[in-house]
RNA sequence: GCGCCCGUAGCUCAACUGGAUAGAGCAUCGGUCUUCGGAACCGAGGGUUAGGGGUUCGAAUCCCUUCGGGCGUACCA
């Protein structure tokens, strides 16, 4: 077999051990793990204290009976025990020879496939198609493609399907918008931006109509928290301590209130001036006063199946997709399937149906209404009007995807802010008997911008992804560009080559920014660190793979025969010692990320390898090494770098390049 | 009001799900070097993990509580 898991081997072995102590050690075996600091070796197993407590034993004797039953001499040197009873493991310099070796001919570096492939159906990007892409879509797509392609290359089953927005009130938007204030001649030369410019339009429209509607109220709410206010800080103190805290925090509660709507009714106000300042918007505003349920009634008679309006439909969604392609293109994002909101339209009846009659759901203020053990408020299948709701789509999407795929998992990568949906929407599918397929919320955080704030531009609108994409190129280029320059001989790189860099650079900042971060936590959206060139950065571990791809192309040296090479490398150099041993935990770092589906272990083992290389580069000389086969062995190991930091890099979706 | 998430170095973030002296990167300061790619490497300073209490051999991590923030909260997605 080539190459293994280190940290699986190892805890095989102490659950062959532990077994003569305790009747089920699984639990236990989490406890072996990479070592904390390099002191202690590679890898520790804490399970001597709390196996000690169960057995009613002093810990470091548990330890050492552990020790001694402990079969690793293949692999390891001798255990030791230390301090309380942790057991520090150190592995056999010419074991890892041994495994470099069998792992430089595989293909794979020696990452097993696992044992139980299973089917996956993943849920991401969906956007909204009549709508533009913006910064919040790039995580649930870059994210999602991620896990994608690692449980693939796992050996599992995946299947990957983008559920559109495709059937909402936004196709009502541009249904009104084509209807009543479309050019006829840009719609037929550039098709895509008159969409947009008049989903824009309506949408400004809509917004400004509902405002006016409801800004008296809002500053009637405001001038009444205003007078709570007062009237509380009128109240002279309470005698009673507690009393006068609770006051005190009650006040505090108001005053947060009133900044609270007074930002919001200044932000309506600023919308409203948006319009009012614009004669032609406040035409346009004037002519149309009802124009937020007429595009409704745009989007009831689509789904009530008007000709009109699904002639239009048919022939906008290809114009939409389309922009939305380009996109995914410059990401490199694939789906398997586009069943989109729209597809399943035709199930839903049946859905709420099902339910009806299961006696799951009951009618309640005339909507039908799933009520969950645990949840305050009711998931709401089909509102009082007859409408259809996403929670009926997404509980038909499960339907199809359980009959049509089988799958074991059904992963939906989602903002944090949907959680609740999700919780209600798991629930509701176990109800119906969906209780063995495991459905997951892969949640992530807000891309927020410089002032901790949602990502916005100054202006307060969303920023679009293409242009996001479009700046970090820029950026990348003009780095590639000075550094090329600044190259101590000449620069090395045509335009052509600058530009193709750039690109795959550019790129890559933009997806390695997002999965470098814990996806549970929010992040801030920054330039110029992404492309920084030093540092947690993709263009860190490009560089440091165009670093392993100069060596071979300066030494002239054939890296596929280099790998036949017959013999173990030689790891006397501790920095040798350490490249070579991160090498072999790439499958380590993977199995981590999938376990959580969290990318950023992934980027976290890439940054080690990269950090790894350097020191080993900095301090052993490779082509000029003493000897021909020392020169051999460290060539190996650069090849087993690049070829780690690449496979690492293609599996969260980022390309390489040669030279930059 | 209720529910969920969060608070870690000046800044941006980790911390293998309860393990040993809490780690990186920026930034700051100092060092290495006649560059196999210096877009590098080595080192230093910087912390009561928001505060308090508890659980136990052991807590940033689990429980309680206070403070501060974010998000969600019956017919949008």
């Amino acid at each position: 077999m080539p190459g293994m898991n280190i940290l699986v081997e190892l805890r095989l072995r102490f659950h062959q051990t532990l077994q003569g102590l305790v009747d089920d050690p699984t639990d236990l075996l989490d406890l072996v793990v990479p070592a904390q600091d390099p002191r202690f070796g590679d890898y520790q197993a804490n399970v001597a204290m709390p196996l000690a407590k169960r057995l009613g034993r002093p810990p470091r004797e548990v330890a050492d009976q552990i020790v001694r039953n402990l079969q690793v001499a293949d692999l390891c040197g001798p255990p030791e025990v230390a301090g309380p009873g942790f057991i520090n493991l150190r592995l056999r310099d010419d074991w890892l020879a041994e495994q470099l070796q069998q792992v430089s001919t595989d293909q794979r570096l020696g990452i097993p496939a696992v044992d139980d492939p299973k089917t996956f159906v993943l849920d991401y990007s969906s956007p909204n198609v009549a709508k533009p892409m913006h910064v919040g879509h790039i995580r649930s797509t870059v994210i999602g493609d991620s896990l994608c392609r690692i449980l693939r290359f796992l050996g599992h089953r995946v299947i990957s399907d983008n559920h559109l927005g495709d059937w909402g009130t936004q196709f009502g938007m541009i249904l009104y918008g084509y209807k009543h204030f479309r050019d006829q001649q840009q719609f037929a030369q550039a098709p895509v931006q008159e969409l947009s410019r008049l989903y824009k339009l309506v949408s400004q429209l809509v917004e400004y109509h509902q405002i006016r509607r409801s800004l008296p109220e809002l500053q009637e709410q405001l001038a009444q928290r205003i007078e709570i206010l007062d009237q509380q800080q009128a109240l002279g103190p309470s005698a009673d301590a507690a009393e006068q805290k609770r006051a005190a925090k009650r006040l505090r509660g108001l005053k947060n209130q009133v900044v609270e709507m007074r930002d919001k009714v200044a932000a309506a106000e600023k919308k409203l001036a948006a319009v009012e300042e614009s004669t032609e918007l406040n035409r346009l505003a004037e002519q149309h006063p009802n124009i937020g349920s007429a595009v409704l009634e745009e989007t009831a008679r689509l789904h009530a199946g008007d000709p009109e309006n699904i002639r239009l439909w048919h022939a906008f969604l290809p114009v939409c997709r389309e922009e939305i392609q380009k996109i995914y293109d410059r990401l490199d994002v694939r789906f398997d399937y586009e069943y989109g909101e729209s597809f399943y339209q035709d199930r839903l009846a049946e859905v709420v149906d099902r339910f009806r009659q299961g006696g799951l759901a009951r009618i309640s203020d005339g909507a039908v209404c799933v009520f969950l053990d645990g949840f305050q408020a009711p998931m709401i299948i089909q509102k009082s009007d007859g409408a259809y709701l996403y929670a009926t789509t997404d509980l038909a999407t499960i339907d199809f995807r359980m009959q049509t795929f089988h799958p074991d998992a059904i992963l939906y990568v989602v903002d944090h802010r949907q959680a609740d949906h999700f919780q209600k929407l798991f629930a509701a599918a176990r109800l119906v008997g969906y209780d063995r397929v495991d459905l997951q919320h892969i949640s992530f955080g807000t891309v927020l911008g410089d002032d901790g704030k949602p990502y916005k531009t100054r202006a307060g609108d969303t920023v679009g992804l293409e242009g996001l994409l479009d700046e970090a190129v820029r950026r990348a280029h003009a780095v590639v560009a000075a550094n090329d320059d600044a190259k101590p001989t000449s620069p090395e790189l045509d335009d052509d080559q600058r530009r193709h860099i750039a690109d795959v650079v550019g790129h890559a900042a933009i997806k390695y920014a997002d999965l470098c971060q814990n996806r549970t936590s929010d992040y801030k959206f920054d330039y110029d660190k992404m492309v920084a060139l030093e540092g947690n950065t993709a263009t860190y571990m490009q560089y440091s793979y165009a670093r392993t791809q100069s060596i071979f192309s300066k030494g002239q040296i054939d890296a596929e025969q280099l790998r036949a090479v017959d013999s173990p490398l030689c790891l006397q150099h501790p920095t040798e010692r350490a490249l070579g041993l991160q090498v072999l935990r790439l499958s380590e770092a993977i199995a981590e990320a999938v376990l959580d589906y969290r990318p950023n272990i992934l980027t976290g083992y890439l940054f080690d390898t990269a950090k790894r290389f350097s020191e080993f580069y900095q301090q052993c000389q490779v082509l000029k090494a003493e000897s021909d086969s020392l020169r051999t062995s460290r060539l190996r190991l650069c090849d087993l770098a690049g070829r780690a930091i690449r496979l690492g890099l293609e599996l969260l979706g980022i390309q390489v390049v040669e030279k930059m």
